[in-house]
RNA sequence: GGAGAAAUGGCAGAGUGGUCGAAUGCACUGGUCUUGAAAACCAGCGAGGGUCACACCUCCGGGGGUUCGAAUCCCUCUUUCUCCGCCA
């Protein structure tokens, strides 16, 4: 969510830059700043009469104690008219914030400059790529193959247990994948960030603070009973961590990494490209995310990149990476990265890392600030990255690495997997 | 799940209807003193709205109510603690 003031401050430029979006925001930028005028006329008003109510209130006390009684009697009824003024205002002014407040939800975040013109994910575009995309032998298989040739995952039991997109892993296939988490969570840490493990389950609060809700509800598991939501993203409560904070300049920079199991409803997106471990309702994904000084956010932003690169290298998986175009770009990102591995049997690539930098998006609605040197509270830059999500990493390795012989696992995982070969 | 107690500023902790946004202590920041440091002393020190800046308004766990006036009284929710029960 965007601040008024900013919308007020630099009003063209706003909407200049969401034109990238392929919207026309000029309707909704200037209702914000004339709503958020005349709410500020309203409040106005409404301070004033409470303050005259309050300095009446004053002198009745003083004349109490005095025990003039009467004066003060006179005094309460002035009072009325006053009171039925201020509740008045008040409901105006409460009708004004909720409008003001729900144009403001839906204004998207400002594209960076460097954010490509576009409308969809065919206009984004790539800014590097690295790996050979490997020459796969003749009868090479698709991973949802592999995984049954092989036994190790189990798409149709997790039909049986839940439903579609809850695959079991199984033997080696579990093994690689807690192996792969493991070794995601050690690159991180190894990089400074700090390992948390954080709820399965958010409050209403929490969704909000990071813009799922209200626009996602429908995307998020309801738990009707306690009010809670499954995450989407471990996104989701670890930067809820910081809801509410004034952080010491000092604090700056704070990076945070956590693996969770990540949960989305993906209503409406079955048809093509959903098999196997291409879409699920659940997966695993290992995050990482950084709370930053707004001067150094875009250093942070090129440094979660190279993180990330260094991972995808070390597994020697052939990779692109993709500077989304405005009209791919998410609600809450100024810019994003994402990342694909090319998967060799489907001969498509797949999204396995998204590496967005929010600006001060969240941290408004957060309310997650910092002290800076003046001593005034300002809010802090949020970014966050996937390090990564793991079905599509698995896909990626099954596909690219297998033999006649079976799966080749990479060099670097050996140590965590205790093998090296599925077959 | 049952019974009881509690929730106040970064922390501790006063305050039970009226000049209380809130005593006091600690922490923190600046200054005096000192060769330097400590100690001592002086000053400052929550957040949001609003304003050019003041004024002013709001906030004592959340929400609602009583009252001319609420941190203080009432209702409700949440959380924490103690005891009991159940349980990985």
């Amino acid at each position: 969510m965007l601040q008024v003031a900013f919308l007020r401050a630099h009003k063209e430029d706003i909407i200049n830059r969401l034109q990238k979006r392929n919207i026309d925001a000029s309707e909704m930028v200037n209702n914000a700043i004339l709503f958020d005028e005349e709410r500020r006329a309203l409040q106005t008003k409404l301070d004033n009469a409470k303050s005259e109510s309050n300095s009446i209130s004053k002198e009745i006390g003083i004349l109490f104690k005095s025990g003039e009684v009467q004066k003060a009697n006179v005094l309460k009824e002035k009072t009325t008219q006053l009171k039925e003024d201020t509740k008045e205002l008040e409901q105006e002014l409460n009708g004004k914030v909720e409008a003001l407040n729900n144009l403001l939800y839906t204004i998207p975040n400002i594209p960076n400059t460097i954010v490509p013109s576009g409308n969809t994910d065919e206009d984004n575009e790539e800014v590097y790529r690295e790996g050979d995309i490997p020459t796969l032998f003749d009868g090479a298989l698709p991973h949802w193959e592999l995984a049954k040739k092989y036994d190790i995952i189990d798409f149709e039991l997790g039909n049986k247990i839940t439903g579609a997109g809850f695959p079991v892993y199984k033997g080696k296939g579990a093994k690689l994948q807690r192996a792969l988490i493991t070794y995601f969570l050690d690159k991180n840490t190894e990089a400074g960030y700090t390992e948390y493990q954080v709820p399965h389950l958010v409050n209403e609060a929490s969704g909000f603070g990071t813009g799922q809700l209200p626009d996602k509800e429908g995307q998020m598991y309801h738990v009707a009973a306690d009010n809670l939501y499954l995450i989407p993203t471990a996104e989701v409560p670890a930067t809820n961590i910081f809801r509410n904070t004034i952080l010491t300049e000092s604090d700056l920079p704070i990076s945070v990494t956590g693996y969770t199991p990540c949960f989305r409803r993906e209503a409406g997106s079955y048809g093509a490209h959903v098999r196997g471990l291409n879409r699920l309702h659940q997966f695993d994904k290992v995050e990482i995310l950084r709370v930053e000084h707004p001067n150094n956010s875009y250093h942070a932003l090129d440094g979660m990149v190279e993180h990330v690169k260094g991972i995808l290298k070390e597994l020697k998986l052939p990779y692109r990476i993709l500077r989304l175009c405005g009209g791919d770009l998410g609600f809450t990102s100024a810019l994003t990265y994402d990342f694909e591995v090319f998967s060799t049997a489907q001969d498509r690539w797949l999204e396995i890392s998204s590496v967005s930098n929010f600006e001060t998006f969240q941290a408004n609605r957060l309310k997650l600030r910092f002290k800076n040197n003046e001593g005034k509270n300002e809010l802090c830059h949020t970014l966050n990255g996937s390090s990564l999500a793991l079905p599509r990493v698995l896909a990626g390795i099954l596909e690219n690495c297998q033999t006649k012989n079976g799966i080749k696992i990479p060099e670097i995982l050996v140590p965590y997997t205790g093998f090296d070969l599925i077959s």
